[in-house]
DNA sequence: CTCGATCCCTGGACGC
DNA sequence: TGCGTCCAGGGATCGA
């Protein structure tokens, strides 16, 4: 499940394998989660790929009409986003090589290879946005976790009165957490999900800055975690899911202090914590509006919930 | 503003 | 071996 570090890894892999290429001609398969297919069919060929960078979980395509250097203030600015969703993959691979199942779009380079999008469950986003329009839509997002004060991160948790999971989360508040690297990072600050941002103190707030920036970096380094299929640009997975703490631990015990992990539904995702290191808000466990009746029927097995 | 619910989609895990 | 069912989850959207 690609986020921050594992985008920021296949950000830098295509860098390296297509930075430069020419696009020669675009093929597509199934389109209905690009949101323009005709653009990218037409705008694409004769393209020249500038760079490939990581904005939030996107990649960010960098397009210019001339293989050297952009000369003319005419040609407006102009990129291919990239959301890799759960499953997907990008991928520069030799012609000759059969194309994986589910490759949606490919790229004929002027090098003989083709760059492939790959994606099963097609979760992911494609669009060709240039000038205002792209500026709008990445002004969409909120702060770079990895290029963010911690300032500007206190400032904007305090704003919100949503639960601190919810907000690491929104993407329009900061770009590129996802859940496994927010569950992560609340572990190590010791934050429960649940609690308020508005909530947190300001030492709080400041452990789990760090504990973001940290695991990011860490995480980046070991070139993201492989969960599922995820494959970076040279088709290689990534190390970070051995350094896990609590993401995908249920019942296992916490590291730290040996108490066992749970997993609760918070902002409506999968929210693994420890109910020692992590202490609930006010409130937190009380029953929304079931009643009494199925306390018994609902506790059938041991570490289950 | 914030919430939960719902939908999108397919593969993998699990029960029988 | 092969069903059926559930679940994963980022993000858009909608109603409360």
């Amino acid at each position: 499940m690609p986020e921050l570090p594992e985008v920021e890894t296949v950000a830098r892999g295509l860098q390296a394998l297509i930075a430069g290429r020419k696009i020669l001609s675009v093929s597509l398969g199934k389109t209905d989660f690009m949101d323009n297919p005709a653009t990218i069919e037409k705008e694409l060929p004769g393209r020249c790929i500038l760079g490939v960078e990581r904005y939030g979980k996107f990649l960010l395509l960098r397009l210019g009409t001339a293989p050297e250097i952009e000369s003319t203030q005419s040609a407006e600015e102009s990129a291919l986003l990239v959301h890799l969703g759960m499953t997907g993959m990008l991928l520069p691979q030799a012609v000759a090589e059969p194309p994986k199942k589910h490759t949606h779009a490919a790229m004929l380079l002027d090098d003989g290879r083709e760059l492939r999008y790959v994606d099963a469950r097609r979760f992911g986003r494609m669009a060709y946005l240039a000038g205002e329009v792209l500026q709008k839509e990445l002004q969409r997002f909120g702060l770079d976790p990895l290029a963010m004060s911690v300032e500007e991160f206190v400032s904007e948790i305090h704003a919100r009165r949503a639960r601190i999971k919810a907000l690491l989360l929104d993407q329009s508040v900061i770009r590129g957490v996802g859940n496994i690297y927010a569950d992560e990072s609340l572990w190590k600050a010791k934050v429960h999900p649940a609690q308020l941002g508005v909530r947190l103190t300001t030492d709080e707030l400041h452990k789990l800055y760090r504990a973001i920036q940290g695991i990011l970096r860490k995480a980046i380094v070991l070139r993201g975690s492989s969960i599922s299929d995820f494959l970076d640009a040279d088709g290689i997975p990534g190390e970070y899911q051995r350094h896990h703490r609590v993401y995908g631990r249920e019942g296992k015990r916490c590291v730290r202090c040996g108490a066992a992990i749970r997993r609760v539904i918070v902002a409506g995702r999968s929210s693994y914590y420890c109910p020692n290191c992590q202490k609930a808000p006010r409130g937190f466990g009380v029953k929304r509006k079931k009643s009494k009746a199925r306390s018994a029927a609902s506790n059938t097995n041991s570490g289950k919930r």
